[in-house]
DNA sequence: TATTGTTATACTCTATAACTATA
DNA sequence: TATAGTTATAGAGTATAACAATA
């Protein structure tokens, strides 16, 4: 045999990193939900669902990105609504951001089309297949060659 | 059971589309390959190497960038020796992109980078397991909710 | 009339720098 | 001394507009 594993893995990886691909998807994923929501503004709606309230910079972390462009986003959302800036009572340097009410229906709705775009694109799997691939791939991604060498 | 397979997906997925997840595994790999190879450059290359010569029109289709950019990037991996300007016989308005031998080259080293990589990542994973997730991924992202709705 | 490559332009988004406040 | 949030700034990268050439 000529190819490895993790060519053949290489190979079909290409187009999930596109920004391209990211930018469809997301833009798909935040249709009409408001002038606030779009591929920028839901990494920070997801990653506040995922973690709770959450400072700035510790989001940042998680989802990425710089605080002062999580700040910036943040306001954004904060004018829409989807987000309230409360002060943390244990670090009196932080703030913390949390999802209102608003925000968490938005991310209610925004991780129901993606998981039935999903589903849909799965319908003609058999379910085994569905199951050990969701389970493989989180498996992966905990393992991946994607998380930053700690410094 | 409270959770689809779609949903679990959706969670994984998260990561793996994000812009500092592509920017620090694409650093990664053209690293020290010279000035002209990075992340802006690595998908021409990649994409070149896919699909043979190719105009920066199609190059542009195929990776999901403009016309225009894929142009400016093609300049840097001209000026690097590693992709050669030719006319095309068969339509005088374009001009092909290929890869010079050099820029195979490169494209052969990023691909071992990147499968010794994920090669590694899946080193404690019993061999059934990985190569089910490759054939299962390559069909995801086959089948999937990624490809745009065609016009 | 549509598409090609290219250049110039304007726009968007990002991190860096700098500031004040708190640990 | 380090880290928090925020703002201003500058830098990088992108697509849009426009051009001449070809289909």
């Amino acid at each position: 045999m000529n190819h490895s594993t993790g060519h053949d893995i290489a190979d079909a990886l290409g187009p999930l990193l596109r920004r391209s691909t990211r930018a469809h998807l997301y833009h798909r994923l935040t249709e009409g939900l408001g002038e606030a929501v779009d591929d920028l503004t839901y990494p920070v709606l997801s990653g506040l669902a995922r973690t709770g309230p959450s400072s700035a910079a510790d989001l940042g972390r998680e989802i990425g990105l710089d605080r002062t462009t999580v700040t910036r986003r943040a306001d954004r959302l904060e004018r829409a609504g989807l987000l309230q800036r409360q002060p943390d009572s244990t670090d009196g340097r932080a703030t913390l951001l949390a999802l209102t009410d608003d925000g968490h229906r938005i991310v209610v709705t925004t991780r129901q089309r993606l998981a039935a775009a999903i589903d849909s694109a799965l319908a003609t799997w058999p379910p085994a297949d569905a199951q050990a691939f969701a389970r493989l791939l989180r498996r992966f991604v905990d393992d991946g060659p994607f998380t930053p060498d700690h410094d």
